[in-house]
DNA sequence: AGCATGAATGTGAACGCTCACACTTGTTAA
DNA sequence: TTAACAAGTGTGAGCGTTCACATTCATGCT
């Protein structure tokens, strides 16, 4: 590695000139063209460290006229979830060779969706993968401007005519159901998660839907907003009323907040109440008592993901537009056969 | 707005041709050149409105052989920490007009660190944020490779020689040790982080220096790896040996698994022993009981990380070379005087 | 021997922008 | 009156690549 005398930056000329070919043919090792000698590859590959050269990707999709470049659009990275598409996101789309560009957006902020498909679009970035796990006005605003470019939703509605990637969180609910009810439990109520949610309203419909096949009472205490605080509030707003024996939380964190207002109030878990929760965070496991709960693989979103937006850009055209991956149930130590039983 | 009869990208010529100007005179426009006249630039900006035109940020940096593009390499993504850093540091970059390309490596791994180094240089970033809160040779490795790209690290050694942004996390866990002896409490114990950690080398030698101050005995009674499971796992393996009546852990998560190891071991917290956390993540609030730990302000860490990229992209040089972000303790439920008292 | 074939390499142009400079005006000061 | 200046605008070149095509050279076939 020799040190440049100025401070230019080494070109493909630079790697050509030492490597005593031509520029086209450093380009052609560069994107691995078939057709170039043994000799010559290894004698240019020489070059390229000798003189310790990066080639510029500017340049290159400039020159192009294709990027390869990802573009992710995240929003409330605060949560669980989206932290774990995006991490598993990368990780596949550095693999495949893509770099990733990315913005974190507010899901009602108008601005911030804005900014982000302005940014997409002066990079001509050759995909888009949206975590677009809430339906806002914003959202679908977003898309239409990026309207024409590659695109994949993540986490967003089942049913939706667009190449996508979710989890299956209606039978992710079914499972806790149909898990509850085997333990003998007929009082189950829940709480949801906030309505704009596609998750959330999954979940509820999911509860729904398994409460009606084993004939059972539906009853929604509240709806939360993901956060534990308000899962406590709002099993500490039932007072006295405590008439279930078990409890359906939307996800962890609130079911951790419930259960702190379960045993604040006196309730034993899980002989007075069994309570549930979504996502496996991996706190989960301990919490007091340990939470039985839904987990999904993140890491296979991430693949999938990619895998369907690769698709979308070779042939324009996906076998299957919605791809559904199926969660697992996690049993612990908060569920149990009632004891009033 | 116009829809294009071809897919040919819509350029800087199309947009001067449509407003009757050169293309340079767009070029001004474009970058807020104070010489165009007010009438000139209206002209401009209505046929950009019309064209529906972005311009190509790749064209851009390569003409202009300089970058609007700040790289971030994060690692541990999985914890709550490097989370944050990454959400603020990317919500004030937008701010100030940069775009954020992101590269997520294992401290351990030196192909990740490489990949990442490829890609900063290729891009030819203007700065670097890297999140390094571990001490390996991978690290070491990266930050050689990217010589010369002006770069600020974060959560980084503290006392260390380069530009960077950290938390005061001795300090915190100093204000923890207060707080306890103020409350009476003689025989505290930790439970470290992982060795490599800096944070974790600042929140065990806090603990040392403060215990000594108040001429109390030290007691490390193991290091976890951040997880509750082996906050759970040191407290389960001192058997009938919990010979403190304070407890204080390096971070709040494996304060989660230590607390639920006591209260399954038959402790009372806080009657019979005290447990503190360190991060205050949003659940802490609703452990059972209710977390006492040390917050630490995030935005303020991404708003100082990007303020001194600047500093030293703007004169190549930082008027304070560390800045350091003091903590704050927040109490709550898990720590009381001691009922033995 | 002559010629098509394919492998290996080279050449000019283009990608969409910014930079340095040159050019037109109209206004001001000597 | 005339130079000097500044405001506003335009022109040529170049950034570091890839693309389409052209060229060279050895090889095998008739």
């Amino acid at each position: 590695m020799e040190k440049q005398t100025q401070s230019r930056r080494v070109t493909i000329n630079d790697v050509a000139e030492r490597a005593g070919v031509s520029y086209q043919t450093v380009s052609r090792v560069l994107n691995n063209h078939p057709r170039v000698a043994e000799k010559t590859r290894d004698r240019v590959n020489r070059a390229i460290k000798d003189l310790n050269y990066y080639p510029s990707s500017a340049a290159r999709d400039l020159a192009a006229r294709r990027s390869r470049v990802i573009g992710v659009v995240t929003c409330s990275l605060a949560y669980y979830g989206p932290t774990q598409m995006l991490v598993n996101i990368e990780e596949s789309a550095r693999r495949e060779g893509y770099d990733l560009i990315f913005a974190n957006v507010t899901p009602t902020d108008n601005k911030s969706m804005q900014a982000a498909a302005d940014m997409l679009r002066r990079w001509a970035v050759a995909g888009v993968l949206v975590i677009a796990p809430v339906k806002t006005r914003a959202y679908a605003a977003l898309l239409e401007e990026i309207n024409g470019i590659p695109c994949v939703q993540i986490d967003i509605e089942r049913g939706t005519d667009a190449a996508s990637v979710i989890f299956d969180q209606y039978r992710g609910i079914q499972l806790v159901i149909e898990h509850l009810v085997s333990l003998q439990h007929r009082r189950i109520a829940m709480i949801d998660g906030p309505e704009e949610w596609f998750g959330a309203k999954a979940r509820h419909d999911g509860y729904f839907d398994a409460m009606q096949t084993a004939k059972l009472r539906t009853h929604v205490i509240g709806r939360g907003d993901w956060t534990a605080a308000s899962g406590y509030q709002i099993v500490e707003s039932l007072g006295a009323d405590v008439s279930f024996s078990a409890l359906v939380v939307a996800n962890d964190q609130m079911a951790l907040g419930a259960m702190h207002a379960l045993m604040k109030a006196g309730y034993r878990i899980p002989e007075d109440v069994s309570v549930t929760g979504f996502d496996d965070v991996p706190e989960a496991q301990f919490f007091t008592p340990a939470l039985t709960t839904v987990r999904q693989n993140f890491s296979l979103l991430g693949q999938q993901g990619l895998r369907q937006l690769q698709l979308l850009l070779e042939d324009r055209t996906t076998p299957e537009l919605q791809v559904i991956i199926q969660p697992e149930l996690i049993l612990r130590a908060s569920t149990a056969t009632p004891h009033t039983l």
